[in-house]
DNA sequence: CATATATTTCGATACATGTCGAACTATCAA
DNA sequence: TTGATAGTTCGACATGTATCGAAATATATG
């Protein structure tokens, strides 16, 4: 049986949610690939390595306040984390809810 | 970059849609610490060690058509597998899934 | 200050979801 | 064949979600 209680159950399905939409899972994986703190060469807001807002709505077809909404829905699942630089707000991945994620699924096989 | 096409990223986001729900999220988990064949000792319907879906429905407090439609969903997204033996119908995880949504997570990671 | 850029908030709308209960189908066993 | 057990299907209802556009806020710059 599972191991985990109720409310990380919860947790987990909340942070799935958050990615249950396909925009939202795109521009989660855009942050995933390119700005993710200690992968090499790729979270540098100075060398324009990492994500803002408006980024990430580009190549999305929906407009900025959808974006917005997307974003604030992954940040509320503890999906990433934000920072604001002058007029931008700069978005990133935690690596460590990567590994989370990662033994989520890992851990039932481990057994 | 995300190197997902976007048919694989609408096939992940249905997946991530059918573990949003906590009562779903929850069967899954059952399915995949117990019901895995490949797993050690897990998977064997004639020791009574899989799960059908009245097992699923028990501790969860939701009458069976609901459970039944909980078990649909699960399915359509490719995440469980069913058998109908005699009365019952089992279901189980086919770890590739369980392989492929680890994957998802460390491959950002990796690079 | 006035204007431009970046983002958020709000209200509206159309659509999807979770749950229930009642009625139905399938299988087994007397 | 009758009844018991296991699941499914259907319709209803309340709630949640994705998206938009308009208006508001924050920051930078002339």
């Amino acid at each position: 049986m599972s191991n985990y209680q109720n409310d990380q159950i919860k947790h987990f399905a909340d942070v799935f949610k958050a990615l249950s939409n396909p925009n939202r899972l795109r521009m989660f994986l855009h942050l995933a690939t390119c700005c993710v703190p200690g992968t090499v060469g790729s979270f540098d807001a100075e060398a324009g390595v990492s994500a803002c807002v408006g980024d990430l709505g580009r190549d999305l077809q929906i407009v900025p306040s959808t974006v917005s909404h997307h974003i604030k829905e992954l940040h509320r699942a503890g999906l990433i984390r934000m920072e604001r630089r002058g007029q931008k707000i700069e978005c990133w991945v935690d690596p460590v809810i990567l590994r989370d994620l990662a033994r989520f699924f890992e851990e039932p096989l481990a057994k």
